[in-house]
DNA sequence: CGCGTTTGACCAGCGC
DNA sequence: GCGCTGGTCAAACGCG
């Protein structure tokens, strides 16, 4: 996925005017009604209500995108005030150990779309986590939900580190499979990678971190870009994420991670995608 | 040929 | 103790 701090600028250097926020207003620079007296035949009529569909289409993309936006950021700013032990539910069956980490935060901002994320726990101390924390003491367990196409049957969630999958299962509660990922950039590092799509919305996919790197970031192009979403998803040592037991998100972290899901979501979109090329044609004829 | 993925087998934890 | 289930291993396989 290309960044989307290079796809805002094509977009904005097209004069598209896409804004992210609740408050800004989303203008396009073909307007229904617009040009109607300019002179032509009738292919330039057809072609002139073709782009003005396509122009319609396109703000109701963004009207959607900017409402998925605001709902998100209100729920968010609801996590964030709001201690993950308040929100974490009994575990339904109990039955493994792991299970207790299943529905904890994220059903929640998973519907609000878009991407939804995030809960990172550590197992010390925790009285429900006592059994664990007796295998693996110290063990944070974080998660992030990314929403990917439905029809994308590849379990990758791009997070800028290098894994190496070593598993896969059927679970009993999930008829989706959850594959089994390990941390192979560095031989000794510890962390470990579950991902799963979500057994409601099955364009959710779920990854389970265990463990912290015990390296930096691969200095790989798209592992820069990625970044943030590691910082927000995989625990690290980096204090100033970190808050009172729970993870608190930078707002700028947050931002491009939420603008890089949005733009992986928009140029997997067919339509958007054909509608985009039909605008910037248009755009280059008018010149 | 090397590396990553797939997939069936195996192991360990847990509940009954 | 047994069966179920999740997690891991490792041989087979595919791809560049």
């Amino acid at each position: 996925m290309e960044s989307f701090a290079a796809a805002a600028t094509d977009y904005t250097s097209l004069n598209l005017g896409l804004h992210l926020g609740c408050g800004g207003g989303s203008k396009l620079p073909y307007r229904e009604g617009e040009q109607q007296g300019s002179p032509g035949g009738g292919a330039l009529e057809a072609e002139l209500s073709r782009m003005n569909d396509e122009n319609r289409k396109l703000n109701e993309k963004l009207s959607i995108m900017k409402e998925s936006y605001c709902a998100l950021r209100t729920q968010l700013m609801c996590l964030m005030s709001t201690s993950p032990t308040d929100r974490a539910p009994a575990s339904p069956s109990g039955k493994r150990k792991a299970d207790s980490f299943e529905t904890v935060g994220s059903d929640d901002v998973i519907a609000a779309g878009v991407v939804a994320a995030i809960c990172t726990e550590s197992t010390s101390g925790e009285d429900d986590l006592c059994k664990r924390t007796r295998e693996e003491p110290k063990v944070k367990i974080s998660k992030i939900s990314v929403r990917t196409s439905p029809t994308d049957t590849t379990l990758v969630v791009k997070d800028g580190y290098q894994w190496r999958k070593y598993g896969q299962k059927i679970t009993r509660d999930n008829p989706s499979p959850r594959a089994y990922f390990r941390c192979s950039f560095a031989p000794s590092c510890p962390v470990k990678k579950k991902v799963q799509r979500s057994v409601d919305d099955r364009s959710i996919l779920v990854a389970t971190y265990e463990g912290e790197h015990n390296h930096p970031l691969p200095s790989q192009p798209e592992a820069a870009a990625a970044a943030t979403a590691c910082k927000v998803a995989a625990p690290g040592s980096n204090g100033e994420l970190e808050t009172a037991g729970h993870r608190r998100i930078g707002s700028w972290g947050f931002h491009r991670l939420l603008a890089e899901q949005m733009a992986s979501s928009l140029t997997k979109d067919p339509d958007f995608t054909a509608a985009l090329a039909s605008a910037i044609s248009g755009k280059i004829l008018q010149l």
